[in-house]
DNA sequence: ACGATATAAATGCAATTGCATGTATTGTCA
DNA sequence: TGACAATACATGCAATTGCATTTATATCGT
């Protein structure tokens, strides 16, 4: 009847996949919290504006990086601008457009996170895997776009 | 400096499990979405109820089961009857608590919505793999919980 | 049996997200 | 050049989610 073969074991590999992500996100995002930081999406953020350095990042590049919506780097950009973290700067090259760059405070705050952030992947991810789990992991997922 | 262990692979696999859970996720809502059906929630908790079969599940069952927060099982569990793919019973054992049980529109969204649902699950994810990857990957996620 | 505590579920309100659309600027091409 | 289409970003409004609290019932310890 199927139109396209799905064997058992690949919809239990996405049933886990699916169900271990959640899972381990929200247990992460749920230490994190405790720990008094923001949540993920603003380390994500902060961490492709480090990475893109001086020259900043445009919001629709975020957004690819993100995969988030346009809407979501509008408001995320607000937000991370706000406290201070994150500066909006008008873009020369386009006149529609602008260019976001990481604050010091906001390297700040991945500096002080990240102890916290890599804690929490020990404990509910890398910790759970052998080396060659991870190693196996990451080349299969790396299968999927 | 690090109190715990975390090589480089490690986070690599950890960055792509999220990243690809939520590209592949975003990319099989939207498919469901424009095909006109409702999100993957909806179809997650009509399933654990149909297999619960004709005895239900108390809301905290489902609750477990779907690694939600309890208001977000008050409020699917709402919307699901307000459709008319859920009923809620009150429980005989329990006066505190209800009893939600599937019907028959419920069952039939269910089939309706497998056929998309497959087709997506193989065009975002399966199809990407070999057989041997998607049994790999189960076994290497049943690890994490 | 009774008071204290724990569990089941709902809900008011604030924050966030999704959707649709609006505004401004750039690119395209006849 | 001058329309027309495409791109970049913002935003009003509705729906959803998160948080804190409330209500009701059950369970536990004495």
């Amino acid at each position: 009847m199927s139109t396209t073969a799905l064997s058992d074991t690949q919809v239990l590999a996405w049933a886990r996949l699916v169900r271990a992500a959640q899972s381990m996100l929200g247990a992460i995002e749920g230490d994190l919290k405790t720990a008094g930081f923001p949540p993920l999406v603003w380390y994500d953020a902060l961490l492709e504006l480090k990475r893109a350095g001086t020259c900043g990042l445009r919001p629709f590049e975020l957004q690819h990086a993100m995969l988030l919506e346009q809407y979501g780097v509008s408001r995320l950009a607000d937000r991370l601008i706000k406290v201070g973290y994150v500066e909006r700067f008008e873009c020369k090259e386009d006149g529609r457009g602008q260019v976001l760059r990481i604050t010091a405070a906001g390297r700040a705050l991945l500096k002080k996170m990240w102890p916290a952030y890599r804690a929490a992947i020990v404990a509910h991810f890398a910790g759970k895997l052998t080396c060659a789990d991870a190693e196996t992991l990451a080349t299969i997922l790396a299968k999927l776009k």
